[in-house]
DNA sequence: ACTATTATCCGAAACGCTTCGGATACTGTG
DNA sequence: CACAGTATCCGAAGCGTTTCGGATAATAGT
């Protein structure tokens, strides 16, 4: 492994100039630094970073800590999405990322913020976080900045990313309102998630604002899971028949419901309509195509990094990112 | 942060010695190494991983270099589908996973095996690089251990792990046939992927053992892009309209190739038979339901990381690991 | 009682880098 | 010509660990 000592022994300069030079430190002679910037790259130098992160008591990276990285999971995509997003920006600001997930955390019983801490690094992205988390508290408590995505707290140093997801939901009740739908059902998500609480609050509204009663029995918790929306929906449309409507809080649900109604014998959009949530990749080639709530997580994580990499330079203070959703209206949804 | 020297004061004894009895070493006496390891427990201590990895000139983690982690790309999941094996092995042997994509290497002009001697990294799993990779060769030709997915290559410390591509291939093809269809077209993938190769020896074998002739214009390239494939088929189809079948070399192609179908007026499987490969998650959903090769990404994930780990420590030799693969008959074949 | 062995412990160097606090030599100013 | 100012360089300490080569004391063997 070439050093920075060996850079040093042949352009017979010190050390402290070479680190200097490398680090393009204006206190060093412009001729001295191309000589020494040659050298480095004749050699084939290229820093140790853990002696660089050591020496700075600082890595030059951020670290997205994941709820889970699940064998059966990332079917909707929005993990991966998320990350690339992070990753392009990361890669524009030379910094590297890292991935922790908490499912290792709790495993390891270490907690998202002495993972920071034993890696040197200066702020944390939290996705997929559920309310109840251990360690969410922890994290958002200490001074590290950090950035939580679908999580709304406050915190110093502390900053949210999401869409409006009440405004979001409430747009898709409306939708299906607006095709005349009265007897629309809910397929809500994990109680614990941030974004099933706004969710159902935006059904609520978007109900009460054109005086449909709600009734609470026509709310049903699919936990995100195909599966679980399967079962749900299927025991929702038996017992309440006069249901033309189904809002999914994802659309992973949403292609539970569709299995569910097909096998009920019903169809969409014709019997039932849907709404689904997230537009995922596979949400416009499923049959009938699925009118969703997108959401550009590539975006979202861009954003997260950005903000993340601004409140580790102190540059922004803690503050809440809102980014836009819309409506595509495709085809699972008729007007009665 | 709390260090070992702030251990050692605590407990009045040297930090070898804290260092070892957190290590666990066995010529620390029991009782210390108790009293040391409550210490740390109490004041929260954990390894400064930057420090760890320059003293011992090594780090406790796997890379996993990827082609590139693009927006609009992983809607087939299989990069998280990888991910999530490999970081369940490492989790299981507390060895931690970064990710490093050929977008970035080439951005940086640093290769892969720079960005592992930067970190002190023991080795590394290639996956989705191509064969006309600038960097590939170096990294096989160095020393350094790396498992190779997709990729036959041979090398000091170099193993690679893939299904049996040609196998698969001639399996998917003897299905068509063996539903009575004779011509069959193809829609390959990029030239530049080892995988892509092998598939269309796979066909080109399935053929010539039942003496079908082999049409060197029936196989078009889809560069496993479901647009190019939209195309392609769009095309072939217009062109040939003997063909009663086709394979594509991905389920994200066979659903360009469902599209197009649908968009000549044509139907699935009742007028051209398809089969897939991969198995993405959504090639079940989607209708007819797609009848494909099924690899277990996860599983090929997790069996890489395990042998780059026994690699690195000096427990395997170079090999190559054959995954299993099996037929999905569903709905998307029609006997003829 | 006197070595040989073993169980415990420790000092100091090393890993590769950054950075603080000067040191040196050269420039221009009055 | 003396001085401040500037450009350029460097020594040494420090970041938090690990590890090599002993040192010390207790135990066992004869």
């Amino acid at each position: 492994m070439v050093t920075i000592k060996d850079i040093a022994k042949i352009a017979n300069i010190s050390v402290t100039t070479v680190s200097r030079a490398l680090n393009d430190f204006d206190d060093v002679n412009i001729n001295t630094k191309h000589k020494i910037q040659q050298i480095a790259k004749d050699l084939g130098y290229f820093p140790n970073r853990s002696a660089q992160s050591l020496a700075k008591s600082q890595s030059q990276t951020l670290v997205i800590i994941l709820s889970g990285l699940l064998r059966d999971g990332g079917k909707d995509n929005i993990v991966y999405r998320t990350l690339a997003g992070m990753y392009q920006y990361a890669e524009t600001v030379n910094y590297e990322v890292n991935l922790f997930t908490t499912s290792s955390a709790h495993q390891k019983e270490k907690s998202y913020f002495n993972f920071c801490r034993e890696h040197n690094i200066g702020g944390a992205i939290l996705q997929g976080i559920r309310l109840d988390d251990l360690y969410l508290e922890e994290i958002v408590n200490s001074s590290m900045p950090c950035v939580l995505i679908d999580i709304d707290m406050q915190g110093h140093n502390v900053c949210g990313v999401s869409i409006n997801n009440k405004q979001a939901s409430e747009d898709a009740v409306a939708h299906l309102i607006k095709a005349n739908h009265r007897n629309i059902g809910m397929i809500a998500g994990i109680k614990e998630a941030y974004v099933s609480i706004e969710r159902e609050k935006g059904y609520i509204c978007a109900l009460s604002k054109v005086g449909i009663p709600y009734r609470s029995e026509w709310v049903v918790p699919g936990n995100f899971l195909e599966d679980e929306a399967y079962k749900q929906v299927t025991a929702i449309l038996r017992r309440y028949p006069e249901i033309t409507a189904l809002f999914c809080a994802s659309d992973m649900m949403a292609i539970g419901a569709y299995r569910a109604i097909k096998d009920l014998g019903k169809k969409v959009p014709e019997d039932i309509s849907i709404v689904g949530f997230d537009n995922i990749p596979f949400s416009e080639h499923i049959s009938p195509s699925l009118t969703t709530i997108d959401q550009d997580f590539f975006l979202m994580g861009h954003e997260a990094a950005k903000e993340l990499l601004a409140m580790i330079e102190g540059k922004s203070e803690e503050k809440k990112i809102v980014m836009t959703h819309k409506l595509l209206d495709r085809g699972s949804v008729r007007a009665i």
